[in-house]
DNA sequence: GTTATATTTCGCCATATAACGAAATGAAGT
DNA sequence: ACTTCATTTCGTTATATGGCGAAATATAAC
């Protein structure tokens, strides 16, 4: 989703279906791995992919997964929904 | 390890030092997955890489994996074992 | 046939993981 | 100041995972 567009927390929740407090403790483990940045903005943190990983082996295998998410059908309603999120207003942004 | 060469679960048991129904456990999870081909010989089963995978992008994490094993100090000591192993026969085959 | 060795299956236990809701925190907007 | 909305923190719960030992199974050796 976040190769799609930018998302913050809430954008992320809703397309989850899942708590809020469970999508940030997620993000807070990929911000520490290193797999995500995110960045307060106002009331919102936005989230986005890293320029550059924190190891080149991390870095082949985002680029290899990128290339193969395609064949699994709920990334790509995931994906999809990314579309929808930017109309429906999920938050007030 | 397997890389290096064809081991038997006894093998692994000891370089791993864990219990065999672990390993055994461990080894057929690999096998449902297509990462690990055993064959029974003898009282031996027998275990050694695939020559192909399940999935084109199953093939390349293994590839991509044995190009960074190197960066694992634990990983570089359970390799270095596997010599070890054919002089003191850990088992009698 | 009995014994020894290798392996698997099963049930058990400890720990890790992933989810939630309630409450705390932060930032705007009124 | 007060309210509202986004997010985080914390404690709890259910489930998954990874380990073990005991017992069952399979093969070879005696």
């Amino acid at each position: 989703m976040l190769e799609k567009k930018e998302l913050c927390v809430c954008e992320i929740t809703s397309a989850l279906n899942l708590a809020p407090s469970t999508v940030s403790k997620h993000i807070s483990i990929l911000r520490d791995a290193g797999l995500v940045v995110d960045e307060k903005k106002g009331k919102w943190v936005h989230c986005h992919l890293p320029q550059r990983y924190n190891s080149e082996i991390a870095g082949k295998i985002v680029e290899l997964l990128k290339e193969h998410l395609n064949e699994y059908e709920q990334i790509i309603s995931d994906s999809e929904f990314v579309n929808k999120i930017i109309c429906n207003g999920v938050c007030k942004r």
